[in-house]
RNA sequence: CGGGGUGUAGCGUAGCCCGGUUAUCGCGCCGCGUUUGGGACGCGGAGGUCGCAGGUUCGAAUCCUGCCACCCCGACCA
């Protein structure tokens, strides 16, 4: 943890991956495609998941778990009535393992131990859910059923990212069944709602909720919508998504219910869902060349306190000052940490805090013991000044409120300031390249427009924001009748 | 799965083309001392199947063959 960051500018990946790293989120593991997430990035994703279930229990959800293991036949149902599901993904065909005759030590799997149907290691648990909801509904007084899991999935990728594409990762997963569909609808939307809420008040990521194309939605939705955020390298990143259903799952699983009337009809579904993926959202959006920057909602350890001393009698007498001010914070709801460990310098730990981006940094020196006052640092704009100490907790309270805003702010302005209408191809293409970003063009709606474009310019349509205005135009592309803007950009 | 690249200490690396003492350096780690308001310094120390297997050779990190792993670019991405 000694080296600085690499600079951004050389190599944005590398600067991510470095970062992700040295400010003790997560590393790589030993398994393909896997990561470890560590104590401190881990008590960041519990910080989120807290919230998200917060909100979640608010718009009436309950939680419940379903198998790791999902039959092969069940998607085998599922694909007769949604085709086109990744086949990339962790199969079991065995249940015991042997000692190998021929090697010494060595293990193998053995042979007579090959299960009778192979068992899938759920890649997203819409399948054994929805096999599940079959044996829950009959009738009209089962529904709806509103049900989230937090839960770990799998999905064999052939490249992998920290926290963005990693072969497992954990998230959330909500699975509703409704009986009409404009109830389940009206979910999907909510959910949605819930997602861009979420994104940007609590995490400061500015987000544009939307809905996808044919082309980028899931294969087993009616319509899928998403929230769209921005990297500060001018990518996109599809940051969560809540897909209506319809009812394909149900006719898959043949789940219906009697209605009211005395009727028979298939249920309605969503589902939706948002991952570790946030995490990496959350770097690319604030981080700069000193690390990771948290929104104070957020953090683990919203302030951190540093005493500056020789000798253990200063020691002493800069805790007895620092002690009734961390319990007075702690009194007033805010998460504070003060580092006395003394086998590490000020200026380490002052580093160390900026790396793993505490929003407010206090430091206390005899100084400060001398004058009554104490020296706070903001992460997010790098800045000092001193305070008096009896007026520590109310600038601290209002000071973390206002970094969270600004935060905000800043990616909002850097988002809005990359969302460029274009109307010709060259222009497209050129400030994809140059710029990046969204490009708000206009399409004729066909898949393969949008197909073409993306394998000349890598370029994919992000999402139709749901705000969108109607406007006449013409194709980017092809130049056909267009009646609105979609946005297009690199992705991750 | 195609195209390219890399495997040397916990991490980053030199050495390899052109084989030859005890495998280089930095960070990190351990000990002692001095330090402590922005990543300390000095001295001492520990740590290595040179990715794996085989071959050539008096002698292999270095040359040859096979295998494995990882990275990048594509394809892929519920």
């Amino acid at each position: 943890m000694a080296k600085k960051l690499t600079k951004r500018s050389e190599d944005y990946s590398k600067w991510y991956n470095e970062l992700v790293v040295k400010a003790d989120l997560a590393e790589n593991s030993a398994v393909r495609g896997c990561m470890v997430i560590k104590p401190y990035g881990f008590s960041i994703w519990e910080k989120m998941q807290a919230e998200l279930d917060r909100m979640f229990k608010e718009t009436g959800h309950s939680n419940a778990y379903f198998p790791l293991f999902v039959p092969k036949s069940l998607f085998e149902a599922e694909e007769k009535n949604a085709e086109g599901f990744a086949k990339e993904c962790a199969i079991v065909t065995h249940y015991r393992l042997k000692n190998d005759p021929d090697r010494e030590g060595k293990l193998m799997v053995d042979p007579n131990a090959k299960l009778e149907e192979e068992l899938v290691v759920r890649p997203t648990s819409e399948a054994i859910i929805w096999n599940t909801y079959k044996n829950w509904i009959q009738s009209y007084r089962d529904l709806p059923i509103l049900l989230n899991q937090w839960a770990n999935v799998v999905r064999w990728e052939m490249r992998t990212r920290l926290f963005l594409r990693t072969a497992e990762f954990l998230w959330q997963e909500g699975h509703t069944a409704h009986a009409t569909q404009s109830e389940a609808m009206e979910e999907a939307l909510r959910m949605n709602g819930v997602y861009a809420d979420f994104a940007e008040n609590f995490m400061a990521i500015p987000v544009i909720q939307g809905v996808k194309s044919a082309n980028e939605r899931f294969a087993g939705a009616e319509e899928t919508f998403c929230i769209e955020a921005l990297m500060q390298d001018g990518k996109a990143l599809q940051a969560g998504t809540s897909h209506f259903l319809g009812q394909n799952f149900a006719k898959a699983f043949d789940v219906k219910f009697a209605t009211k009337e005395g009727g028979l009809e298939y249920v309605w579904a969503t589902s939706w869902g948002v991952s570790t993926r946030l995490m990496g959202a959350l770097i690319m959006t604030h981080s700069d060349d000193n690390g990771l920057v948290l929104p104070p909602n957020l953090a683990p350890v919203q302030v951190v306190f540093i005493p500056i001393y020789r000798g253990e009698e200063e020691l002493k007498s800069i805790t007895k000052v620092v002690g009734p001010m961390v319990e007075a914070l702690k009194n007033s709801g805010v998460r504070v940490q003060f580092d006395d460990r003394d086998t590490y310098k000020p200026g380490y730990k002052f580093n160390e805090h900026e790396l793993k981006g505490v929003p407010i940094r206090i430091a206390v020196g005899p100084k400060d013991i001398e004058k009554g006052t104490v020296e706070l640092a903001r992460r997010d704009l790098l800045t000092k000044e001193y305070i008096p100490q009896s007026e520590l907790v109310s600038t601290v309270k209002a000071l973390l409120e206002e970094i969270q805003t600004n935060l905000m702010k800043r990616a909002q302005e850097f988002r809005d300031a990359h969302i460029t209408k274009v109307d010709a191809y060259d222009e497209f293409k050129e400030l994809l390249e140059s710029k990046g970003g969204f490009l708000s063009a206009h399409w004729d709606g066909t898949p393969e427009t949008e197909e073409r474009i993306k394998k000349e310019t890598k370029a994919t349509i992000r999402c139709i924001p749901l705000d969108n205005q109607q406007e006449l135009g013409s194709c980017i592309y092809s130049g056909k009748p267009s009646t609105q803007r979609v946005l297009f950009a690199k992705a991750y």
